[in-house]
RNA sequence: GGUCCCAUCGUCUAAUGGUUAGGACAUCACCCUUUCACGGUGGCAAUAUGGGUUCGAGUCCCGUUGGGAUCACCA
């Protein structure tokens, strides 16, 4: 039987990470196993909807190589692909389900309604109206569905003791079906809930392996339930466990915490995020830590999935960022630096700038604070130029660049080495340890205590003109 | 509250019932060095707790504690 799974996000905003890492499972188990991978939307709650979701949740998905085989961009033989268009589909299986005893119509009054008539807990309130909807024979009720009366259809649990599933990640759960409540499965708008349509899409999109967020585990027995009103076969279930803030709160968009986009803005590669959530919950088995797209589909096991939540740490995605950085190549670094150049209107030398970058930042966004010297120079303090390890004070620093602007006038050779080297002769010639000439050479040029690169490099990146204006504005600045 | 689930360094995690409980991030120290990074070497640091089973328990069982989830015409 060929593996078939799907990544199912209601079209609500911004594409989280706990999701990510779901499509992301999703995708390697059917990849891991020559699958498919089909994308659904899932919009049946009208009034969450946001435009324009759809949009990021294909771009994510494209940026970070998950192509999908079936969707509602590209079709495929199980379509369509958004719940929504799908409306008659649940309507016929709902009925269908009424038919066969494992729901029953509804006429209720909605829960709004009935909530504020008394003190009662509108839980209890809603149960004792609904056993009344529950006791209705069959043909009456649905003489008034046929009427036009407003209906919901509701699951129906008749069953009593224990029912029992297996999952792949917590291995086999018992639920007692006197837990199970009697939801809603076709709203009174037409549309599905999610209890509903997920059961209804996945059998006959035939997924084999459905992955979702553990809190789907207590409701898993009602879905079942479903499969087996109809005679289907349920699917594969693997619930992975959230993934979390901090030790009692999970990742959310309405905490402020960081999405996809969010992270890429901030400078993140994608192919770093993909890596990192990756391991957020699963692990090769091995030390590796570092993977493609393609490296994770060759190793990928569910078995390895693990059952606890893990903390999403910043720290670590950071550090996985800076290698994802450093293993680009010198071409491909330049290219994403670029966008972070703009504000830098001196004429400098940024190939060079790249170079000296790379090995420096974790995070692209880092570029600007590292490079903001380069534009202007910041108004810093003289003190600066004192250091106790290089040697350096004032009065030196003040000796160190009157000794190297004549030098450096007539250097032709205006590259990183032969600047170095001339440095360090004039430093031998003047019998001055190398600090004391390149320190307040690197503070002339960037008026920064830590820069990326030493003084020479700077000086190249700068090019000659700027080098001497700057050495000469400094040597004005200490008088 | 009922029910379900979870529990190894600060964090992510490894460990056929037998290891000095391993790795990575972070952190600290040292080395390298043209500041800062990168890189290298080393240090600190964990089986929540109480019982059992066993020659032997991080691993199996029970209790406790702690945490999470769920109980919508949301997914």
């Amino acid at each position: 039987m060929k593996i078939r799974t799907r990544f199912a996000p209601s079209p609500t905003g911004y594409m989280h990470i706990g999701n990510l890492r779901t499509a992301l499972y999703e995708y390697l188990i059917a990849k891991s196993a020559g699958g498919d991978f089909v994308l659904r939307i899932e919009d049946t709650d009208q009034k969450r909807y946001v435009e324009g979701a759809t949009d990021i949740i294909y771009k994510t998905l494209k940026r970070v190589g998950m192509n999908w085989d079936e969707g509602p961009d590209i079709g495929g033989k199980y379509g369509p692909y958004v719940q929504s268009e799908r409306k008659a589909i649940y309507a016929e299986y709902a009925h269908k389900l009424v038919e066969l005893g494992g729901a029953y119509y509804c006429f209720c009054a909605h829960k709004e309604e009935t909530e504020d008539e008394d003190d009662e807990n509108p839980v209890v309130a809603h149960a004792k109206i609904k056993d009344v909807c529950r006791n209705i024979p069959y043909a009456e009720a649905k003489k008034r569905v046929e009427k036009g009366e407003p209906f919901v259809v509701r699951q129906k649990v008749d069953k009593k003791g224990k029912s029992m599933f297996h999952d792949v990640v917590y291995g086999d759960i018992e639920i007692d079906y006197d837990e199970l409540d009697e939801g809603v499965l076709l709203k009174s708008d037409g549309l599905p809930t999610y209890n509903f349509a997920n059961v209804i899409d996945d059998h006959l999109m035939e997924i084999t392996h459905v992955v979702r967020g553990n809190e789907y585990i207590s409701s898993t027995p009602k879905y079942n339930l479903i499969y087996e009103a109809f005679g289907w076969t349920p699917p594969i279930y693997v619930h992975v466990p959230a993934v979390m803030k901090d030790a009692q709160h999970k990742l959310s968009k309405r905490n402020g915490d960081a999405s996809f986009q969010d992270l890429v803005a901030k400078g993140y590669l994608p192919e770093a995020i993909l890596n990192y959530i990756a391991l957020l919950g699963w692990n090769p088995g091995d030390d590796r830590e570092i993977f493609s797209l393609q490296e994770l589909t060759k190793c990928f096991s569910s078995n390895r999935l693990n059952k606890s939540p893990a903390i999403f740490d910043i720290t670590k995605l950071t550090w996985m960022n800076g290698c994802y950085i450093r293993n680009l190549s010198a071409d491909e670094f330049h290219k994403l630096a670029e966008p972070y150049y703009v504000n830098i209107k001196t004429a400098i030398n940024f190939s060079a700038l790249s170079a000296v970058l790379q090995p420096r930042i974790e995070t692209l966004n880092q570029i600007i604070s590292e490079t903001d010297f380069l534009s202007a120079m910041p108004d810093y303090s003289l003190s600066l130029y004192e250091n106790k390890k290089m040697k350096t004070d004032t009065e030196i620093a003040k000796k160190a660049l009157q000794l190297v602007l004549p030098v450096l006038c007539d250097v032709s050779e205006w590259t990183n080495e032969n600047l170095f080297e001339t440095l360090k002769q004039i430093a031998a010639d003047n019998e001055m340890k190398n600090g004391q000439i390149l320190y307040p050479v690197r503070i002339a040029l960037s008026g920064k205590e830590t820069t990326p690169g030493g003084a020479t490099e700077l000086a190249y990146i700068l090019g000659k003109e700027e080098t001497l204006k700057r050495i000469k504005d400094a040597l004005h600045k200490l008088g």
